[in-house]
DNA sequence: TTGCTTTTTTACCATTTGGTAAAGATACGA
DNA sequence: TCGTATCTTTACCAAATGGTAAAAAAGCAA
């Protein structure tokens, strides 16, 4: 065995130093138009398909790229998709980061509800790439749940608790209520297999938000 | 290329043909205990990995045995995979076929309710299973969900609307009600991952019984 | 146009993976 | 205990997969 080293800390220095992609110039337009199209393929294969099921060939073809092409852009499968949970996450928690601790509780609730719901329409794949993930233990995203959402769901539901102390909702644990409406979200997206078949393909949305509202509204009530 | 085809209707019949295994003959002991072993390890890993991220080497390690001796028993991957879906499949809607549309409405929900949850606790794999499997869009269960759960949902949602009708529980679209009822005590075997992180390795499964009741009561009051 | 840098392609490689052939070992009824 | 049928292992294969080297092509500033 010489030079091939598969396994190890492989040198990612000695790849991208003849290159500029890694250096501090700024990207030229090609990068920036590349990286993106390949990121949105990658979020195409690997939101189907899971890591471990997605290969670079599906993400070069969906991109319209030779897979070397691909390698040139990013060191290998692996940075992709983390470069793909790095960018969607803060974009994944922009609802619960806005939820108001003045405003109305019931109202931040419930359009908390209503962004999430929205958001499994408009990002599906965004919402099972994270499914994905979490399913198979996070192998790949545990700075992102300890760093990223566990503090901002610590500080969230210390204001539900307040509200509920103070009598604005009913009394309810704030870590199983965000669970609560995750799941029901999000299920929308994730299961959408499942929902298309037994809804024979009519849109499931507006009756489903008129579903989850009451239903929250129901249980928040104090 | 001669005789290895690997795409096609691959010839089941001259496999099976000189072995006893897919004969009339009962199967035994050992041909019972090996492929209960094997398909318990498939869950391991398919649960897991997904279908295309699972390998037979994972599956065969786990079952302490070795592939060629894995293939002795099952014709390929994809169909340790279908027999799984197939064998759980029965005991996975049995609380939702349990439902007596005899009995009384707001306790016959609840306890479905009641004992998805606890399935999600006792079976977390079958669970991420059929997570996995619908997440990548069902294409090994199209079946299932059509002859299998439809008809099933169709014939309780009939039920529920009945309920509903006569008053005994709040009037409630009953397709999104099963979609809740999913999502949310699934929720804790699927996202088992995200949910140790942000309880830190507390139970969460008393209380969520507590919540998903109060829930659950509170919508469907009439 | 020239010369340099960035981007893309071609031709590979090693490993992994699903699967097979066939010999060897084991169980088990007569 | 013997012989047959069942079960398991060893030794492979072809395709797929992640990844690399290096030459060719395309951009682009001067």
């Amino acid at each position: 065995m010489q030079s091939h080293m598969r396994k190890g800390p492989k040198e990612r220095a000695d790849r991208m130093q003849k290159k500029a992609l890694a250096s501090n110039t700024k990207p030229s337009r090609i990068q920036l138009r590349n990286r993106s199209t390949i990121l949105d393929a990658a979020l195409d294969v690997f939101s189907q398909h899971g890591y471990r099921g997605a290969t670079l060939d599906q993400i070069a073809a969906k991109a319209g790229l030779s897979k070397p092409n691909i390698l040139y852009y990013f060191s290998g499968k692996e940075e992709i998709h983390i470069t793909l949970l790095n960018t969607l996450m803060d974009t994944w928690l922009d609802p619960l980061r806005d939820i108001n601790p003045g405003g109305d509780p019931m109202e931040e609730l419930l359009r908390y509800v209503y962004r999430k719901l929205e958001m499994s329409r408009e990002y599906p794949r965004e919402s099972r790439l994270f499914a994905n993930e979490i399913l198979q233990g996070a192998p790949r995203m545990g700075v992102h749940l300890e760093t990223g959402l566990k503090p901002l769901v610590d500080k969230i539901s210390a204001v539900i608790e307040d509200w509920s102390a103070a009598g604005k909702i009913a009394k309810i644990d704030p870590r199983h209520l965000l669970f609560s409406i995750w799941a029901t979200t999000q299920h929308y997206a994730d299961f959408e297999a499942q929902i298309d078949t037994l809804m024979e393909g009519a849109q499931p949305y507006d009756a489903a938000r008129h579903h989850l509202d009451r239903m929250f509204r129901c249980m928040l009530m104090p």
